[in-house]
DNA sequence: CTGAAAGCGCTTACAG
DNA sequence: CTGAAAGCGCTTACAG
């Protein structure tokens, strides 16, 4: 119980051998390191001491970190919370430890805290923000190269800053969500999104428009409707779907709302303006975020496989040479109650 | 873009300074330390090369370590990741980085997670599960003391672990509800909620029984029913009181599930069994987890002051001596559609 | 197989 | 005000 921790040296003189036989032990390298009675008496004195080796030394000396930088826009959005989940699941499980930076969409918050992250020398940083186009990204792209530059591994999710990347699938299971769409019957649609400025969202545009051309179905630039992840954005969507159509304007048969949380808006929108989902209008998100089974009507949505692609994520960070890797995983649309075949006219 | 990362050394020489020139400029401590050209020269050298510090050599140099560690049962969860989320926003304005370890609600897990954080050396831990009772707490306890022992500071929400603590406010809020439900006429109430081990569960069921006390109802051990802090149990309970209603038995008018989970099954499940809520029955959660207003009915429940706690969290993380503190805050009712005053019969 | 020693990148008394 | 030097707790060639 003295006031400092114990160190490794107190270690090595309880159990009478060499600091440097003491940290032979307890770093389990080669298995024919050290004569078995040392060893033993190395782990004993380290059990009964309750040593718990410095990390901030371990990583002067040059051992690789146990640390990787988790960078999101918000922990507190659900599905950062799962990606984070699942990181910090997987990081554990091969003894690392996961720092988490909130960057709250901003280019220079991301800046600034992946330089800020720098200095905590992590073995890697994985980025799992949707990504900024054009020239807002490249000071955060700076900032990952010089991580780079230092010897540290970059793992991009759903976007290829720099380093090693993992498709998340917005624009696959966009795509998927529009032949299921499709297949059902509907031929007119509308999107609502976020910022055009985000990667996410340009990706499950694009997507979507890809897989209904791939059915033979054009979505026009004036059918893509800008505004904020949120649901606030969903319900003023309605609103206008709901004004339009009562002025006797032609309606779209299902609307796309490219995060969940804008797809409950629209369906909480259009119900309040009397208009029944999925009869009248069909109405999809993208994320299933939590809540989507448990709304009414259930939404159907497409599912990133985010524990695997944590999982993915820190195969990567471990991965110390070679070549950039891309990694590409399955997306999944769950039809629900949200949806149903156009009603004729 | 050496291999390796710009060392201070390197900012020292291109300012052609001594290296304690230069670490006394970058640690901008006294105010006047260091002559006004000595300083612009090293602070230009730095900003030049993207000099970012190790915190590593920082730390073991002896300056505070940047880190605080967060303990949670799963960032998943909807409640963890806000408190996350608070704690992350409040530590970066400190300049602090957080580092997250997920217990899985195991005693066995938050003990070893405990003690490898215990290595990474970090200013402070903050306990945000539950905590457990009884014997699993003590291994858990002995490590917060060792943590406490070598000069690191402990904060605990919702539970009195060691070092300072937050009541987070589930007794409080707990009674509080329990007061307005009765304000609202209920006199016969149900308790369904998560296992008695967790402080989280005791403290809302104990905080009710007060609440209903204090206005003349008692609470009968008979009337808790525990379970897992999910949608399911909350879906059988409301199975059981379905059934038991049909065979004519007496039934509560209105039902406390002690998680937004576990109420939001409840809702379900009866409206599935063909009881109306809140007419027939009432249901009230605990915790404002984002779907709570959102549901339908939407959901009277007990809203925690997150933001608050997280920054008070991260102040106390910051604390360098003084007594141990103990925190409140002020929970929240939120009387929405899932409640009103029961039916006469 | 084991130990003495150098070195990782900083900070901070201690001299000047 | 500034610099040379010791020291933080480890790891890892380098000798033995």
């Amino acid at each position: 119980m003295s006031r400092a921790a114990v160190r490794l040296v107190d270690v090595a003189e309880q159990a009478g051998v060499s600091l440097a036989t003491a940290s032979r032990v307890l770093n389990s390298s080669r298995p024919y390191g050290v004569r078995a009675d040392l060893r033993a008496r190395v782990l004993e004195a380290a059990e009964q001491l309750g040593y718990e080796p410095n990390h901030h030394a371990r990583a002067l000396a040059g051992s690789a970190s146990m640390t990787i930088g988790l960078v999101v826009h918000d922990v507190r959005d659900a599905y950062f919370a799962l990606v984070a989940g699942a990181v910090v699941s997987a990081a554990e499980e091969h003894g690392l430890f996961v720092t988490i930076v909130n960057t709250y969409r901003d280019p220079e918050q991301e800046t600034k805290y992946l330089r800020l992250l720098r200095a905590q020398r992590p073995r890697a940083i994985i980025v799992a923000g949707s990504g900024f186009r054009g020239e807002a990204a490249e000071p955060i792209l700076a900032e990952l190269k010089q991580f780079e530059a230092s010897g540290g591994v970059v793992v991009a999710l759903g976007t290829q800053h720099a380093g090693h990347s993992i498709d998340v699938g917005n624009h696959d299971g966009a795509r998927r969500l529009a032949h299921s769409l499709c297949d059902l019957g509907h031929r007119e649609f509308a999107v609502v999104t976020g910022s055009a400025a985000m990667n996410t969202v340009a990706d499950r545009v694009e997507g979507f428009r890809q897989g209904l051309s791939e059915r033979g179905v054009e979505l026009g630039e004036s059918a893509v409707h800008y505004g904020e992840p949120t649901r606030e954005t969903g319900r003023q969507a309605a609103e206008r779907f709901a004004a339009a159509r009562a002025a006797g304007a032609q309606v779209p048969t299902c609307v796309f709302g490219t995060f969940d949380l804008i797809a409950a808006g629209l369906v909480g929108g259009l119900t309040q303006a009397g208009i029944v989902v999925p009869d009248q209008v069909s109405v999809a998100g993208f994320g299933d975020v939590p809540p989507a089974a448990d709304m009414t009507p259930a939404l159907t949505t497409v599912r990133l496989p985010l524990e695997d692609i944590g999982r993915r994520a820190v195969e990567l960070a471990l991965l110390t040479e070679g070549d950039r890797q891309l990694v590409t995983v399955e997306p999944e649309v769950l039809l629900r109650q949200s949806t149903a075949a156009p009603r004729e006219r």
